[in-house]
DNA sequence: AACGGAATTAACCATTTATTAACCTTTTCG
DNA sequence: CGAAAAGGTTAATAAATGGTTAATTCCGTT
């Protein structure tokens, strides 16, 4: 449901089950490590999207594993967030040349936490997405362009849907028809034209190309 | 563009000038004060959202600013975030007792310094603002608006809680059907509409957005 | 059994969305 | 080139979908 994995690193079990079932609450898929020598290693297997770290732990403390972990290059390179309790301050400093993205203080509510942790992901993602293409987002039933949402009603938004599942690909109108209209529904030749003029009128002509004689095509 | 306001305290004209240059880029409205005492009028006047204050300056320096910024008690009270050098850790504990939100590291890069601004703002943002979103305290079986309790019957409150469970997810008919009325019974067209109807009589119309032909959905 | 709020239905209204019709423009190809 | 074919555009019309209201039924309580 949730597509991030988590990494989460601490030296004490209570808090690895604790933070875990909360993590894994909200969908997200949660592995867990006891200390920085095991967390370089999990991060390698798991690719993870986020690292939760506690700084102080035995063996390799935090901010040198994550030295580690960026050191590894993965692809992509994943968040890491360092759990740090007051008192240690001072090595802030350090944990930002180490490269970590952002601190967390301990104690922390859980709910601060859950909703820090999605900030971070959030950002991240859609940094990483620099607004290119269209997003077609069903759940909210949405198109997303330069982070702005477009609302269209329902046939044009499976129409979309359905030219945006294969960019590039050309549809043909009988696929167009028995895909977004089924198999026995009988609709003017126009129709489809409509709903293509409407969807270029909001997402833009230039992103849906007609190809006379054969069909309709998504580019981005 | 952006709507936030940024005070920007440092003693030194060159880090006004390029952080500055840089929070403008964003999309900032800035505004820079020299010291603590321009500092604390300045706020006065711009009632900015965030301050980001060096802690050593002349005339008064930045806990001092802080903390009188803080008595001043500005609607909304700003967020006030300490840039510090290394080596002046030991008083950040002072810095907490002044009320800062944030300590932000000198050097930093400016990407970080940025992205930990976005999510500064933003968290607050989420967090305060009471009057927006609404809270289902399924215990006390009342919903929150404004601190308000607002009392609903079983059916709404289970609808509302459902859709709420899942800001801006579109939920189908079927799918509330489903979860409010159960599998098996059968109820008419119009039920879910009524019941929305007087949803939206309660909690204000504008947070439970039909999507026709799709189905409904909370927003905050 | 009778009361009262909650839930549902029915009938009707309003709005949005989808389709069509008529006409125009561009492409294709003899 | 020029006619036919394919698609574009627009506004009008139809169909689908929800919204509203009041009346009715349901159900738990007294």
């Amino acid at each position: 449901m949730n597509p991030y994995r988590i990494l989460l690193v601490d030296d004490e079990p209570d808090i690895l089950e604790f933070m875990g079932y909360n993590l894994r609450k909200e969908g997200y898929r949660v592995e867990t490590a006891a200390d920085g020598e095991q967390a370089v290693a999990r991060a390698a297997e798991l690719l993870p999207h986020l690292i939760l770290m506690d700084v102080m732990m035995p063996r390799m403390d935090g901010y040198e594993a994550c030295r580690r972990i960026r050191e590894a290059a993965h692809t992509p390179s994943p968040l890491i967030a360092f759990l740090t309790a007051r008192g240690e301050d001072d090595r802030q400093i350090e944990g930002f040349d180490a490269g970590g993205d952002d601190y967390i203080p301990k104690p922390i509510k859980i709910k601060v936490l859950m909703s820090r942790i999605r900030a971070l992901l959030k950002r991240a993602g859609e940094e990483a997405a620099p607004g290119q293409g269209l997003l077609i987002d069903i759940v909210r039933h949405m198109v997303v362009k330069d982070g702005e949402d477009i609302f269209m009603p329902r046939k044009e938004f499976n129409l979309l849907k359905l030219l945006h599942s294969k960019p590039d690909k050309v549809f043909s109108r009988e696929e167009i028809f028995s895909a977004v209209w089924g198999d026995d529904v009988i609709v003017g030749d126009r129709t489809i034209d409509v709903h293509i003029r409407k969807l270029r009128e909001k997402i833009g002509s230039g992103h849906i190309t007609t190809i006379k004689g054969v069909g309709y095509k998504y580019i981005d």
